[in-house]
DNA sequence: GTCTATAATTTGATAGAC
DNA sequence: GTCTATCAAATTATAGAC
């Protein structure tokens, strides 16, 4: 029935563990028990483990994107506020950082493919930002925006207290 | 000569590596290595793994410490102007993240012990402020100048562009 | 305090049968 | 596509000599 993609359900693991552990937390071996099968069975779908991290932070970018609009579509208000549901999301539905939050944050230690995935995700939402910004400078800059989303979750996580995420946008 | 404590040289190639790649990101032997002796003997001074985190986090939230001084020394201004030096070098300096920073979003991953002396640097930072801000509600709340500064970290440095630091705090 | 030696486990990855 | 079997390397950690 739902039958789900082999290859997203490994994604959906690998999404789950990376948003807790970083690149070295999780195992192909971890991968394979939380989908249902053997690790060299999810060598077959991404032989090396810097590919699907790599495509695991595609797919995140791209969902990202798909679920904020095009810039141009929406007031510059309510663009800030897609920005914000997508890390108050991460915080208060999924119980987990920013996959690029916490890949970036490792960026010295990842695969260069890894890495150069994570910088488009800032990009990205640095671009959709700024689209918005043009037009309402006054909520300060997007990178200040951008900088207080990752940071808040962070914080708010290790001091758990989502408040603190509230009051870090206040 | 400059004969520092074998144990400090430990904690100095853990901080180095762990804030790049985090707690995965430091072995026993990277660090034996580093010091110029054997993994075995830094086994002696640190038995288990999550010790030793938990010593490098200490020791790093004192030292941060003790470069703010007391909060009630200085004026808010300049409170908020030595926060805020702390993560520009970190940036400028030492090209590194904050420990906690990158500690803080592996959280889940993270040896208890370890965890609480993250939460407890935020609690730290965040009381020093605090402070500072009572006198001087203009610069917003504390915990979003905490999260922005965490934050621009993070995309300043997945950039490469620390202009980028620099307009997340305008 | 540092060493050699070693144990037990986990890791990313490959070969080849079905 | 998935499996079994296997590998080489790395990991945290311990025992015991010097």
């Amino acid at each position: 029935m739902t039958e789900i993609n082999i290859r997203d359900r490994i994604l959906d693991a690998a999404e789950a563990r990376a948003r807790s552990g970083g690149y070295g937390g999780f195992s192909y071996r971890d991968l394979a028990k939380d989908v249902g099968i053997k690790g060299s069975s999810v060598h077959y779908h991404f032989p090396v483990k810097a590919e699907l991290a790599e495509a695991l932070t595609l797919r995140y970018t791209q969902r990202a994107r798909e679920r904020l609009g095009a810039p141009g579509e929406v007031s510059a208000g309510e663009a800030i506020e897609r920005v914000i549901a997508l890390f108050r999301d991460a915080l208060l539905k999924d119980d987990r950082m920013c996959l690029c939050g916490l890949f970036g944050a490792e960026r010295d230690a990842l695969p260069p493919e890894v890495d150069l995935a994570v910088t488009a995700f800032f990009q990205m939402i640095l671009d959709y930002l700024r689209a918005a910004f043009s037009g309402q400078p006054d909520f300060g800059t997007p990178e200040s925006l951008l900088a207080r989303l990752e940071g808040a979750l962070i914080v708010a996580r290790s001091l758990r207290n989502p408040a603190v995420f509230e009051a870090a946008l206040a």
